[in-house]
DNA sequence: GTGGTCTAGACCACT
DNA sequence: GTGGTCTAGACCACA
């Protein structure tokens, strides 16, 4: 119980990346069930308001779609959370190209690093 | 005020990293005073005590040194500073990978990334 | 209850002195839990905050480990409480000669005293 | 301000034995004039009830006279100092010996910590 | 003014 | 139960 959200983005968002996340894990397949309103309000020690926003704007955005009474579920289109797995790591690298660029490497400590990273891929 | 810290981690050791940044981006030049524990303690909006236990740890490790009744420094040692420098950019390259690895991206979509953070720094 | 300590040296300091004494006396065996916290503080009639304080730095030197959850437990390795044992009776050996010192004995009187000492231990 | 007293002992007897280490250094000389009641009580930080009990040991010892509407002077007696130098010698070892023989050392280790003393004293 | 220490009391995760 | 962290507020020595 109790997420770890970070206080300085608005709640809605990062239940908004936490879906996402898990679909594009697998950990909800295409076309699978997202947790009810109240479940995931209980489950992030939030307010029921603040996750019902979030499916909203997922809903606006074609990645969930809703089934009255029934409940919400990731989108189908396999196309759609490919992009979305994209979009995250895009994000992803953005933020660490924000971090190192904070920290003043010099060109033999970026080589280094970039040379980290295609040996842990390779 | 208040400054944005992640409430899975003691803030202490986020408040070590954040000197370290500091120093690291030439913030606090080596030998230059970081802020006094009662200033930073306002500035973040923590307890002055929990800023105190930062220092403590920050000058065990030797990354800053006090002065009695005057304050604390940051080391001289520019070696030092440096090693703290390619710890923190270590330590961003770590959750990268740990971010990405759980999006699951295909060997072309990492290829891409790559070759994104190779254009960036070329 | 009530402990006798020092007013003049941090109490922390005089805890973990104790801890080191009763380890060095085999009073806690190697690899031995001593008191927790609480208990402790209650012993020596003291804040749980300062024992704790006192437990961190003895575990930061090596003289002690802690299981999560579980406690407090003396180092196995018998060098390092042997290296304790030289070191609080080095740290007498000063106290003793520092005070004697302050006498201002003439060399009869200070082998007079050695003479003693020799003679208790022979 | 304030006298570093061990709570275990009465104050009383740790005020005679300060003034005597004072006339035993030479602080203060045979026939010299010791600090009145009340300058002492506030030195130290404490009741001069509790030092004028001291004075009155320390005259009924014979190691302090008083001069009525005077003051108390140490004695005159040489003989006297150096005996208490003696004596404050001796209880000095006696609290060594009783420390080094709560930790437990083996003959070589005593028998080095005694080389060490001669050493100092050579 | 500075950091260093201590108390009081609270909440947390882990076993 | 255990230790770990944090807050609130206090007093201290040092410069």
């Amino acid at each position: 119980m109790g997420f770890p959200f970070d206080p300085t983005r608005p709640i809605y968002l990062q239940i908004m990346e936490e879906i996402k996340k898990r679909a594009v894990r697998g950990e909800i397949p295409p076309g699978g069930q997202i947790p009810s309103v109240r479940d995931l309000a209980k489950e992030m020690g939030v307010n029921p308001n603040t996750v019902a926003r979030a499916y909203l704007e997922l809903e606006r955005e074609g990645f969930v779609f809703t089934k009255r009474g029934q409940g919400t579920y990731v989108t189908q289109d396999f196309a759609r959370i490919e992009q979305e797995r994209e979009r995250l790591a895009e994000s992803a690298r953005q933020r660490f190209l924000k971090e190192i660029e904070s920290l003043g490497l010099n060109e033999d400590q970026k080589a280094e690093l970039l040379r980290k990273i295609e040996e842990d891929w390779s």
